[in-house]
DNA sequence: GTTAGCATGTAAGGAGTTACATGATTTT
DNA sequence: AAAATCATGTAACTCCTTACATGCTAAC
């Protein structure tokens, strides 16, 4: 059952699916996959790399690294430096399919959209689709709690109501950006056709 | 020195800074005020509020909760339920001043951002001057890095490409947002005066 | 030669979640 | 009479952060 904090998992899973990459480097593309300004530790990095090496998720491939500078005398260019490189396990390219197509809470779904839609391109289309569905109903459903909040008062201060207007306004945006995510995956004709990832 | 997740003390402080509340009615207005469909439990709350009312923030007023339905014969209507009700204490009024008008590390200052706006009302404009403009320099940062990123190749994927644009471009919108706030708070007309909290 | 970046970890602790536990009162 | 809502908590656990610790290699 996926809890809440399956993000990293996810997100590594997700990296490792098409090239095996070692912790350091690793952690540089996961800042770019978590994205805005989330700066992954390497206390949670390396902690989370054993743990799902001990549930035989991916494997561990320790080796020395080769130094750019190769020496010119004629010694082959060793350095005493070991480096980690992860790979997926089929269990783990398993545990990557079940994470990317679970429903799970409503939570954990909306913690880690922008993590799943980002290995979208690992995926199927129907997948695709009800990643995106689930996220518009879910949307919708507390944009019109928000709504019912405002209307009945229940937010008197004015700043107060002034952030949540805004809140509206931007995910009535997401929405719309959503529905053209839909139309195109389904492969209907969207009416503004910007530069939305139909024909890649 | 404020620590990340100072979020829940802040809105608790804020939320009491006006009125006494007890625990029950305080979680449904803190849901208001976290916001979008964050909902807190109340294995978090109480220990919250223990902790705040051992710090000496908060005390704690023990009294039995007044039944609706008062009993027509005679007696006092007094029921067996009692009901906890907290207020803030001096000591609890000077910390809400101080996490609202500390600088804090960035994503301290990230993840609060939403619930200090809340509690404007409650602040000096300076303090509240403060803080758009530390948000909006904080977004301006991570935009222009976002914008390399995509400018660089940095990020392959399709999908992921999308989902960055799409970020950018709602981040883009918050700036502006911002902006107009921030010359409403200044005096300044804007340009477009909207419905912005010029004239409470 | 010294700074910046590469590379991997451990220890202590904070914040919050889920699940459990209990019971009173109001509404249907 | 049953269901919903009011009301307050505890225990175990997970995830993640901060701070610490170490040393190699490349670039200036």
């Amino acid at each position: 059952m996926a809890r809440r904090g399956d993000t990293l998992e996810l997100a590594v899973l997700g990296l490792l699916h098409e090239n095996p990459l070692h912790g350091y480097e690793l952690r540089k593309q996961l800042n770019l996959v978590l994205g805005w300004g989330r700066v992954l530790s390497y206390g949670s990095l390396y902690p989370a790399l054993k743990k799902l090496s001990k549930a035989g998720l991916i494997v561990e491939d320790v080796a020395p690294v080769t130094p750019r500078a190769a020496a010119p005398g004629g010694a082959a260019p060793v350095s005493r430096r070991q480096r980690i490189t992860y790979r997926l396990t089929p269990a783990g390219d398993e545990r990557f399919a079940k994470l990317m197509s679970d429903a799970g809470p409503s939570t954990w779904e909306d913690d880690n959209f922008d993590v799943r839609f980002a290995f979208f391109g690992r995926t199927d289309a129907p997948i695709r689709l009800r990643i995106l569905e689930g996220r518009r109903a879910r949307l919708e459903e507390r944009l019109s709690q928000v709504r019912a909040d405002l209307d009945r008062s229940q937010v008197r201060d004015t700043y107060a109501r002034e952030l949540k207007r805004h809140g509206v306004e931007s995910v009535e945006r997401e929405l719309v950006w959503l529905s053209d995510l839909i139309a195109a995956e389904r492969g209907e004709p969207t009416a503004a056709p910007p530069d939305a990832p139909a024909s890649p």
